[in-house]
Order: structure tokens, then C-alpha cells, then sequence
RNA sequence: GUGGCCGUAGCUCAGCUGGUAGAGCACGAGGUUGUGAUCCUUGGGGUCGCGGGUUCAAAUCCCGUCGGUCACCCCA
């Protein structure tokens, strides 16, 4: 009988050592940066019915999952797409005992039905990060800032990174303005979704539908809009880039391009994310306004700073979404940051640490690796050794090799990226070495182990 | 779901217009002077993604299929 060869389902990943060193050090850093600025953790179950998750998203939606019944069982279940469905129902049920804001992030898994392309996988992590019940621009800022600080942490810069932000209701309010019907806002916010995949020709042309001028489309083609902030409130007294009339289409046009509205809508939300110290992250970008229906003001994506590869985060303002799923009328914000996309980015501006920094980060350097040096009397006291360092809480390793050459065995301690050896040199002394440093003392076998706990505090690099 | 490209050892690949598989690195064992090096010896590992077809003969040519990748659709 030939032997049948499995492999892993298409969009899934094997985590070999490395690979969840990684995972976990990326976790690590969005569970820090949440914890940091107060948020708690949460979950739910990795599936649920699926109807909670085609009340927010339609019928359509069911294409894009993994549903299942029970064998024999009659109720259809979906492996979790998103969090928030599930945010919404553990906030409703306990809504009346929850404070206000709720401040709740997470770190599981999906899973969606696609076909995996790049930045895109059919299993995948992201990083949920919700506001609740507060309805300010400073719960926005709040947000996107403790956003920002995780990708600081990171190694990322306002030069590498751009966290574009748009505003729904404000859009509507000036759409509403140029007496375009509401019925025609979500194709014009469909187009803008588009922009980037047909011509701008096509662009102009399709936006004429709803009275634009191709002026206003080449405003849309800019993005990023000048807003003033007031000096003091971080210092900061004007960012984005000027567009002005002449720019676009000459002082004397009939339709002038006249943003202000817009501008005026957005200033709260600047004052506080200057504030908050992240102003320089931000643009005001008017083509960010991210996929369907729910959200109901602030919304925004954080990209590449060139536009390459996918957004790495996005996120919004969504306040009938609580209601939605049976809570009370409660205005929310949150995001998420996948963490497939995120880790492309980091290795594109080389800021995935190697292999010896993600072990260090993730936690999984040996504290020491003891070696016997093949004398009768070392060989007795090793596994002893090894023992007693793990009483005492340290991560201890030996060889499994047969050879006793130290010169070979302090390479494999190496290899293994511990931070000391000790070569025991017969029943009663050894030898400790700072493997980064080379720096070596002979001590007692009786004090080896507060000596490598000492060696292990005073060298360690440390972990941020 | 649709299309382009790609599948040879753990990794990077070689193998020409057909003649039943190789290199480097890595890994295991051992040696050399007991300190992360260099060096030497040696070992394991692949029904060439899978299945069919053409042929005396297929890693090689043809078809299908599975998987990967990139793009479309979609992106909560």
C-alpha cells in the first residue's frame, strides 16, 4: 500500500520553530502596545452561527467562508471572518454592566474562503483593537495612536508608514451640499474604493455621472488635503498639502473646489492625534474610504508609504453597529492589523529582526547550556546540573551529541543561542562563559547555579 | 470562481534538441590541541509534485490533476 502524502490546505501555513517565534513576537507586540495604553483582552469562539455573521454583511458574505453543519446536526456554523460580529454580541450581552468606554483588544486567528495572493492568506492573525461607548474624536485619535505606537515599537517611522484617514459622515454632509440624492453616495464612495484600478480619464469620466468636474476629480486624485491646527495643541499649526483653485481648475471656475467644509469636519479629530503626538503619521487622504457599509465617520487605512503592498491596518467609526447586533444604541470604533501583510512590510524596510533577535523577542534563548568536558567525574554531574538550573527557572539545554570536544559543543551552544555555558570540569568545579562577550570564571559546582543566574540578569540584552 | 508563471535532496539550483539524477550549502557521526575557527574522514536523504499518453527508452515531449505564486473578483 503506497503511503499517502499529506499537506497543509491552500492559504494555511506550517509553523515550524522560527515561524512561531515570529508569530509570537508579533502577538507579543500588539498585546503590549494594548496593554500599554489600557485596552484588556478578549475572545471569543472560533466559530459561530452563520447567521451572525450575514445580518451585518448579506447572504453574499457566505461565499467567502468556511461554514459547516454538524454531522447529523441542523444549524450551519462559519469559522470566524472578522472579530467584530462577535465584539458586538459579547458587548450586548453585558452591556448594561460594562463601563463606558470599553476598551478590548484581541489577537486570534481567521479565516476566510479566498484565494490566497499575496498579503492575503485563508488563515491569518489579526489584531483587534475597539472603543466603545465613547463617541469623541478623542476615542478616534486614541485609537489610531495606540495603532501607531505598536508599529513605533516596530521600528517603523512616518517615513515608512502613512496612516490615512477619511471621514464618512463628513463626505455625506458635503455630498448632501452639492444636492446629490443619498441614494448615490455609496456608488461615489464605490468609485473612490476604484480609483486606483482604471485610468484617470475613466476616473473623471465616471464621477461626472454625479456633477464632479474633472477638477474635482483631479482633487479626489490628490488625496491628501491641507488642515489647519491651531499652534499649542501639540505644536503643530498646519499639516497636509495645500490644494488650492488655481491648482485645480482656476479662480474663476464655475464650481470651485472648496474643501473648507471638509476641513473644518476633520480639525477636532487633528487636534487630538496632534495631541496624542502622532500628527506626524497622518494625512487627511479624501480616497481612503474603505470597503462596505457600516462605518459612520472617521475611517482610516494604514499604508506603505509608496503604496506598496496592501493596507496594513484599517479601520473606522461604525455607531449603529451595537444596535445592530442587539445592544443598545452605542457609538464604537476599532480597527484591525493582520499580521501577514504587516510581517511583508517588515521585511521590506528590514526591520524583521533575524533569527537570534525574533528566539530573543519571542523569549526562547536558552539562559545556559551546560557542557561536560568527558572526564568521569563531569560526565556524572550534568544531568544534576541541567536539573537544578530548571528548578531555579532557567530555560537549560545539553547536548544529545555523543562527541565531549568542547570547542565542538560550544558551537552547538552557540548555534542554540544561549546566553552562557558552563563546562563542568570534574565532580566539583566548572567553568562559566558569557557566550556574546567570551568572558569565562571558574567557580564551585555548588555556586554554578546563582552564578548563572547572576551572569544571565548582568549580561542580557535587553528585551523592549 | 477566472487567467499568467512555476513544481528536481531540508535550502539554492544544474541536468542541452529524450538514453532510468548531480553540485554547493545544510544536517548526522567521527578525528585533530579543552574554548565558538579552520581542516580531515564519513553517513543519511529524491519512485524528479501526482496520474495518464507518445516512445525501445521520459526529470526532459503532450494532456490532465494537485500544489505554490502573482493578478482579477472581493476585501468585513
Amino acid at each position: 500500500m503506497a503511503q499517502h502524502t499529506f499537506q497543509a490546505p491552500t492559504g494555511t501555513r506550517d509553523f515550524y520553530p522560527l515561524d512561531a517565534a515570529q508569530r509570537r513576537f508579533l502577538t507579543e507586540s500588539w498585546r503590549a502596545a494594548s496593554i500599554r495604553h489600557g485596552f484588556e483582552e478578549v475572545d471569543g469562539p472560533t466559530f459561530e452561527h452563520l447567521d451572525l455573521y450575514t445580518v451585518k454583511s448579506g447572504e453574499g458574505i457566505v461565499s467567502e467562508l468556511f461554514s459547516f453543519t454538524r454531522a447529523g446536526g441542523e444549524r450551519t456554523y462559519a469559522l470566524r471572518p472578522e472579530f467584530t460580529p462577535t465584539l458586538a454580541r459579547l458587548f450586548a450581552a453585558k452591556a448594561n454592566s460594562l463601563p463606558r468606554p470599553t476598551k478590548w483588544f484581541c489577537t486570534p486567528t481567521f479565516f476566510r474562503a479566498e484565494r490566497p495572493q499575496r498579503g492575503r492568506l485563508r488563515e491569518f492573525l489579526q489584531w483587534n483593537l475597539d472603543i466603545i461607548g465613547d463617541a469623541s474624536p478623542a476615542a478616534d485619535a486614541e485609537l489610531i495612536a495606540t495603532c501607531v505606537t505598536m508599529l513605533a515599537s516596530l521600528g517603523f517611522t512616518p517615513k515608512d508608514l502613512r496612516v490615512k484617514i477619511n471621514h464618512r459622515a463628513a463626505l455625506a454632509e458635503w455630498f448632501n451640499r452639492r444636492g446629490i440624492a443619498e441614494a448615490e453616495h455609496a456608488k461615489i464612495l464605490t468609485l473612490l474604493d476604484q480609483k486606483g484600478k482604471m485610468p484617470p480619464g475613466d476616473f473623471a469620466h465616471k464621477l461626472a455621472q454625479f456633477g464632479f468636474t474633472p477638477e474635482m476629480a483631479e482633487v479626489f486624485q490628490r488625496g491628501i488635503i491641507r488642515v489647519e491646527i491651531p499652534a499649542g495643541a501639540g505644536g503643530v499649526t498646519v499639516m497636509g498639502e495645500q490644494v488650492t483653485r488655481e491648482q485645480v481648475g482656476g479662480a474663476g471656475h464655475a464650481d470651485p473646489v472648496d474643501l473648507t467644509f471638509f476641513a473644518e469636519a476633520v480639525r477636532p479629530l487633528a487636534i487630538e492625534l496632534a495631541a496624542a503626538g502622532v500628527i506626524d503619521w497622518i494625512d487627511f487622504d479624501l480616497s481612503i474610504v474603505r470597503g462596505l457599509a457600516y462605518y459612520t465617520g472617521m475611517v482610516f487605512e494604514v499604508h506603505e508609504a509608496s503604496g506598496a503592498e496592501r493596507a496594513v491596518a484599517g479601520g473606522g467609526r461604525y455607531d449603529n453597529l451595537i444596535e445592530l447586533f442587539g445592544g443598545p444604541p452605542t457609538p464604537a470604533v476599532g480597527m484591525g492589523m493582520g499580521d501577514v501583510v504587516l510581517a511583508l512590510v517588515m521585511k521590506d524596510k528590514g526591520l524583521m529582526p533575524d533569527e537570534g533577535g525574533l528566539l530573543e523577542r519571542a523569549g526562547m534563548r536558552p539562559d545556559v547550556f551546560v557542557i561536560s568536558n568527558g572526564t568521569p567525574g563531569a560526565e556524572q554531574q550534568l544531568r544534576p546540573l541541567v536539573a537544578a538550573l530548571r528548578r531555579a527557572g532557567m530555560h537549560a539545554r545539553h547536548t544529545y551529541k555523543t562527541t565531549r570536544n568542547v570547542g565542538k559543543l560550544l558551537k552547538e551552544a552557540a548555534d542554540q543561542r544561549a546566553h552562557v555555558a558552563i563546562i563542568i570540569e570534574d565532580e566539583a568545579t566548572c567553568s562559566l562563559k558569557v557566550l556574546a562577550t567570551g568572558a569565562q570564571q571558574k567557580v564551585s559546582l555548588a555556586e554554578a547555579v546563582g552564578a548563572a543566574k547572576i551572569a544571565r540578569v548582568t549580561t542580557a540584552p535587553g528585551v523592549c
